[in-house]
DNA sequence: GTCTATAGCCCGATAGAC
DNA sequence: GTCTATCGGGCTATAGAC
């Protein structure tokens, strides 16, 4: 079954809102990438933000399931953790929800924004009760806070992946990576 | 002494940088904010890249003699750690460096990224020296990657901004810092 | 549903007067 | 040095034919 004009257009908005943000996502460039008509994308959209809405929800639902699966293995806390923060990724393209978060535009605008806010919402939940068992079963120290360590992991993904474009490399972002999961293991409640 | 044109030109356009990033700071606006003429700006510089090198430059610098003067200051690697990651902020501001990351025009031109990765590499330095102290002192555990511990904490403030952008709120930035400093202090070598 | 034509505005830059 | 006038092109959107 061949993607109709409205399912090419949410997806070439979504990468070019990956890539560009907002600002930097014209309604001719979406056109030229995802291969339809002027006329098409004012019947199928209001404008450009009611098609930028719809290009975040699908971001946002896209990696939301990839969250949930990367959470519903079998092993330890700390594998499921160790899981999320190495799985495969395209370093140097970035996060395409967190991506714009530095877009001015999104974050004003509380509709568009909260695609974003959402999804980091289940990220955390995700990591706050993977913690949490880690905890119980004794593999981190149970003085740390939940709370504070799921942010500490989510910002290392994110910020390793501004460290990454900075130096146009992925070492910095499997730095990070390596050093928080060290830290991690280095807490680990000592049984001598 | 009233600052010139020039100077006045380099601050709109470091302003807008980091509120709206390079596609979305047009010569228009910065001769608004700066309270410049048109004339006035293309004699000054050759053209829009020219003056955003200009600013970020000076965005650099400000922002490496900052880090410099957190780092420059007496008591333990991890009073020294803890200072950077908890000197005053303007949490969902942002960082007006690494705002610059999610840029494709600026990561996409080496000139436009080099004041960006210099940044990036003077930070890791300090965090890397600071580290090590901590490590001969006998603050932290010898056994962790000095590298992978100045990526990680480096990564948890630029994610820590996209975290509290997105939620609108300085919570997360501020749990993503208090929970990556309690790592740090717990994985400490055990006296007992 | 999709097309072409067109609108009004802003973009980044140049020209030339003063 | 700073000004105003102007350029060609891209932006976001609407109109109306098919």
């Amino acid at each position: 079954m061949k993607p109709d004009a409205r399912d090419r257009l949410i997806e070439g908005t979504r990468e070019l809102l990956w890539e560009r943000g907002y600002v930097g996502t014209s309604p001719t460039a979406i056109l030229a990438r995802s291969g339809v008509g002027h006329g098409s994308m004012y019947h199928h959209f209001a404008g450009k933000p009611d098609l930028v809405l719809a290009a975040e929800q699908r971001s946002a639902a896209l990696m939301q399931q990839q969250i949930a699966e990367t959470f519903a293995v079998d092993g330890t806390a700390l594998d499921r953790v160790s899981g999320y923060l190495r799985r495969e990724r395209d370093v140097l393209r970035g996060c395409s929800v967190g991506r714009l978060t530095a877009d001015p535009d999104v974050i004003a605008d509380d509709v568009l924004r909260a695609p974003i806010r959402e999804t980091f919402e289940v990220l955390h939940e995700h990591l706050r009760r993977t913690i949490a068992e880690g905890v119980a079963a004794g593999e981190f120290a149970d003085d740390l806070d939940i709370d504070e360590i799921a942010s500490t992991i989510a910002a290392v993904i994110q910020g390793g992946y501004a460290l990454s474009r900075a130096a146009q490399a992925v070492e910095p972002f499997d730095r990070a990576v390596r050093g928080v999961l060290a830290l991690l293991r280095a807490s680990a409640p000592h049984t001598n």
